[in-house]
DNA sequence: AATATCCTCAACCGCCTTGGT
DNA sequence: GACCAAGGCGGTTGAGGATAT
């Protein structure tokens, strides 16, 4: 079921990976991490392009790869995300331990696709809860409709993570999208349940402070910081998430895929953040 | 048993985003 | 702002196993 090994005319090789292969990659990136996939394959002794090392690291020989059938927990959380998210299996492969999002998407085409009736897929939480109550807010700033989907689709997702995420550590959980001014906001009456917090979100005004960010609780941040990451697809709008500290050693998918969400900002693009990734001391 | 068709999934490809200059 | 290199993502391909005829 593998392709059949081959070599491009520039002498690098493509298809099936032999086990010498995954061995010298393996070590190789144990040993010595993989911070430039392009030179890597020069460095451990492989006639692969950059691209095929790292696919075959992430999908196969990453440690903590599970092999074999999904579970129907894992099943079910596909399908609920695909529901919510459409086609954005990276998203969901950091949702799933252990799972690809190579490995994700092709257990959708193959098994689940044809069990969800079209009507049912995509989006539709959007229709029910989100659309249709956009007000002005007094920052001026417009979200358009794509984008109000987007945020209302991320927000709707990251709802599903707070009962079980809070069970590690005492993340503050703290949700803070109200208020017109961040002196006036009253710090206790922020902990709605992320759908509360949903359904209202494009009736809340925004507070704009010098940072840009939404809300400036300062003291509400987790004293190891804040990871800020910068979702594409939302064009513009940006999601600050307090992380843990534990996670906060590893890789940005580690963390990702390790993340207690304690609390969550929006902020808005332009002369706010500067950077995808950005972390508060 | 032989052949055709379908199914699965590892790997590839092209595009987009990001970061550096 | 333009350009380039690199990483990441999602769609597609194709070899080989499974099943049907």
């Amino acid at each position: 079921m593998v392709r059949a090994p081959r070599f491009d005319k520039d002498g690098t090789k493509k298809g099936a990976w032999s086990e010498e292969e995954d061995n010298k990659l393996r070590a190789f990136v144990q040993k010595y991490g993989h911070r430039n996939w392009r030179q890597l394959p020069t460095l451990a002794g492989l006639s692969r392009c950059g691209k095929s090392c790292r696919l075959r690291w992430m999908n196969y020989l990453r440690p903590n790869m599970k092999r074999g059938n999904f579970t129907q927990e894992e099943e079910d959380v596909i399908v609920d995300l695909h529901n919510k998210l459409g086609n954005k299996w990276a998203i969901m492969a950091a949702k799933l331990p252990g799972r690809s999002d190579n490995e994700i998407k092709n257990y959708w085409h193959t098994h689940l696709k044809n069990r969800i009736p079209k009507d049912e897929t995509h989006h539709h939480v959007l229709k029910n809860k989100q659309i249709g109550s956009l007000k002005p807010n007094p920052t001026g700033f417009q979200f358009n409709l794509e984008q109000q989907q987007e945020v209302a689709i991320l927000l709707t997702v990251l709802s599903s993570e707070l009962p079980s995420s809070s069970s590690t550590t005492e993340p503050s959980p703290c949700w803070s999208l109200t208020g017109s001014n961040h002196d006036d906001v009253d710090s206790t009456k922020i902990t709605p349940s992320f759908f509360e917090l949903a359904e209202s979100f494009w009736n809340e005004p925004f507070l704009l402070d010098n940072d840009g960010i939404i809300s400036s609780y300062d003291n509400m941040l987790s004293p190891i910081g804040i990871l800020v990451i910068s979702v594409e697809f939302l064009q513009g709008v940006y999601v600050v998430l307090d992380i843990e500290e534990s996670a906060r050693t590893g890789s940005v998918d580690d963390l990702v895929e390790g993340v207690g969400f304690g609390a969550v900002w929006i902020g808005v693009e332009g002369d706010v953040f500067g950077g995808d990734v950005v972390a508060f001391g």
